[in-house]
DNA sequence: GGTAGACCTGGACGC
DNA sequence: GCGTCCAGGTCTACC
């Protein structure tokens, strides 16, 4: 018999909305489904792993979140569902008024999540498969590392055990391979903190640096695990950012003269320009697409 | 500090 | 079916 788990999100939270607001919603173990508008994932808790599938029944802003596992928790583990689940769906952001107030734009609308993975070490993990390739890889090698490393997405410690052959041979990662096992290694001996990364106190401008001094992580992933940490003053700029300069903004010259036109757009957004970007371009996708959360597993922006 | 080239995979294309 | 080209961000060597 398994567990069922209700969660009472804020009150401007919409499920399908709000998880279909970032490519990670596609990428394993997540799992959308466009027809009962569910998110299904395979979860590791600590009393072993679970497949839970959460839905907001009333598909209403502010409904109760159902939380379905197909084994029953203990209380200490539905604790640790939760606080996967809260991150995950971000659903302790206090930023959201702030940010409608400098982009009023997404006020009506009330975009301002953007889905994210239930641990920072799988933030940073497909953070790195997101980089140099385009998108399908970084679907195969996501489904692949959870075929072949460990259905809930590799650990720190599963992924140390690794062999760089084996996740080059059978996950398809390339020759981020070495990278990815000294990223779990580092994590593993506590030289990669995910707590002092999570922790809000610490400044943007020494977590930056931090992150771009990890293996694997340049300018653009540095800047997308700033806003995977809830920190949107940085820009993740990729060729993607630059066509969206030219395409949506109307900037014109060399792809360097456009990154700098757009950095200097985006300065009215201050503290919250990431969001501010990343919001207007998921729109422009849905505006082409359709809503996100009718997009098939397979599909390619 | 700036730049060129290597690193891999998978999709598109031509034959 | 095969070979070639290209896209994608990071890293290293070099100027």
């Amino acid at each position: 018999m398994g567990s069922r788990v209700s969660i009472t999100p804020p009150g401007d939270f919409l499920l399908k909305r709000d998880v279909c607001s970032y490519g990670y919603f596609h990428l394993a173990p997540n799992h959308w489904s466009p027809e009962s508008l569910t998110l299904t994932r395979v979860l590791s808790l600590s009393g072993g792993v679970l497949t839970m599938t959460i839905a907001q029944p009333d598909d209403k802003k502010g409904a109760a979140l159902q939380l379905k596992c197909d084994r029953a928790l203990s209380a200490g583990e539905r604790r640790e569902a939760k606080a996967l689940v809260t991150r995950m769906l971000r659903l302790d952001d206090e930023g959201v008024a702030a940010f409608h107030r400098v982009d009023a734009r997404w006020k009506k609308s009330g975009r301002a999540r953007i889905f994210r993975s239930p641990t920072f070490f799988e933030d940073l993990v497909k953070t790195v498969t997101s980089c140099n390739v385009t998108w399908p890889s970084t679907v195969n090698m996501n489904r692949r590392l959870c075929e072949v490393v460990a259905p809930a997405f590799p650990s720190p410690e599963q992924l140390a055990r690794k062999r760089a052959q084996t996740l080059r041979s059978r996950c398809g990662v390339g020759y981020r391979d070495v990278r990815l096992i000294q990223l779990a290694k580092m994590a593993v001996s506590g030289e990669i903190d995910a707590a002092w990364f999570e922790d809000s106190s610490n400044p943007d401008e020494v977590v930056h640096k931090a992150l771009l001094k990890l293996p694997g992580i340049g300018p653009y992933a540095a800047g997308n695990m700033m806003q995977l940490l809830g920190r949107y003053g940085f820009l993740a700029i990729d060729t993607e950012t630059i066509k969206h300069g030219r395409e949506a903004l109307g900037f014109e010259g060399t792809d360097r003269e456009v990154e700098k036109q757009v950095r200097a757009h985006y300065e009215q957004f201050g503290e919250h320009r990431f969001r501010s970007y990343w919001i207007e371009l998921w729109d422009r996708y849905e505006q082409k697409n359709g809503p996100a959360w009718t997009w098939p597993p397979k599909h390619k922006l």
